[in-house]
DNA sequence: CATAAAAACGAACGGTCGTTTTATTGCCTG
DNA sequence: CAGGCAATAAAACGACCGTTCGTTTTTATG
């Protein structure tokens, strides 16, 4: 709503008015995706979107064939978004329990400066699509499955070098790490208190601090170095 | 049409003999919370409903004033399914840890023997209602905060009994044993793989096994407890 | 058994859905 | 300045939505 797409009131005036289409289908993306995260893919009606954007629904047809089109479109503009905020920011630090720790902050960063309205859009829309195959559930679960490897990455890193224990289960970890992120974003959204977000980050210290130390009482001189 | 509420025939036999309105609406109420955990509350039309129960739109209408009533007496019923399914199960075991792992395991069977087909009924509706107030979205998060609740009182009697250090944080001990529930229902459904269930078992043991032994956290200098 | 109430029906309503068709605008190019 | 084209608008489509209606069937009861 603040951003290029308010031009309800016709105050056309001589601003930037080149490439109208690709900016037109990027302000329409990018409110569809936020506005996903709210009402759901299904639930996202063309005239509310069109409404929210500020062009008939008729219009929204130039730029997508048909709705599911839009859907997939939108996928991919979240996972464009989930990249920058959050896949990107991870892999700016080092690998291992360091990379860990920076994909979970940017994750619930994302959560807490409310990227999406609705919470993760990912976790939003599998939630929705779980029971109803297509190639929009496909895709969803990819980018999920991406997010899923980075974490395990991270794990084997930290294992080799040295942070975890070799012997801990890789996707054990990657459960409880990610079941505290998952969380994080179904408490923060159903109750907008930031202390879930800590709790999350808290939960996945506790995690790390268990894999460091789980087999036999080892020297702790290694695992928690905050 | 494949599955229970068989419409006619399991009701129309000599039986019953109690009214017919009152077994209809159970049955109503039956399908239309299980088709809810897949279609969702609004994706659930009363088309769809009424073709599956074997009756027609308008013939749901003597149970039901209008949809708003229809949805807040599913949750009603879910409630019921949940307090039979899990909550009694729980109750049924000693306080403490014992209850507690009752507790996670009658969850985790609710959903391994697929009670609602689309999950726990709750989660998959809280995070359709999360963003959309009203009533039926505060009975929802009632629910939510009374299972909550118990889990708590879980930990607050393992304290007391001395299985827990006292010191640990109850809040956050409650949140990290919720991830692993919310996870396991969120990845089973997403992939009907029981390993799901398995590994929230173990998160669950893990969360208690560190709740047993230390604070956890930042501060890990002492605590060892038995 | 009679009869009133409860339950279920089929048809229709106004509204909204996604979609298509047709028409109008405004910018770029020749 | 003419023409073309991308972008949008307006209007209409059939399908389905939740809902109401009048009527008929089923059930409970005096």
């Amino acid at each position: 709503m603040s951003n290029v797409s308010s031009s309800k009131n016709s105050l056309e005036g001589k601003e930037p008015r080149r490439s109208k289409g690709q900016n037109s289908r990027e302000a329409i993306l990018l409110t569809a995706t936020r506005l996903a995260t709210i009402k759901g893919l299904s639930g996202l009606s063309l005239g509310d979107l069109a409404a929210e954007v500020g062009m008939s629904k008729s219009g929204l047809y130039a730029h997508f064939k048909d709705k599911e089109e839009l859907e997939l479109a939108m996928i991919e503009t979240a996972a464009v978004i989930f990249d920058h905020e959050v896949l990107q920011p991870a892999m700016r630090a080092n690998g291992g329990t360091e990379r860990l720790r920076a994909a979970a902050d940017a994750y619930l960063s994302h959560l807490e400066r409310r990227v999406f309205p609705g919470g993760c859009f990912f976790a939003s829309v599998a939630a929705e699509l779980d029971t109803r195959p297509g190639r929009a559930r496909d895709r969803v679960f990819e980018v999920i499955a991406r997010w899923l490897s980075l974490l395990g990455q991270c794990i084997l890193e930290a294992q080799e070098i040295g942070e975890i224990d070799s012997k801990a289960e890789v996707d054990q970890a990657v459960f409880e790490i990610e079941a505290m992120l998952l969380s994080a974003n179904f408490f923060f959204v159903m109750s907008n208190d930031l202390i879930h977000l800590t709790q999350a980050r808290r939960g996945v210290e506790n995690v790390l601090a268990r894999l460091a130390v789980s087999v036999g009482s080892k020297n702790k001189g290694r695992g928690l170095t905050n």
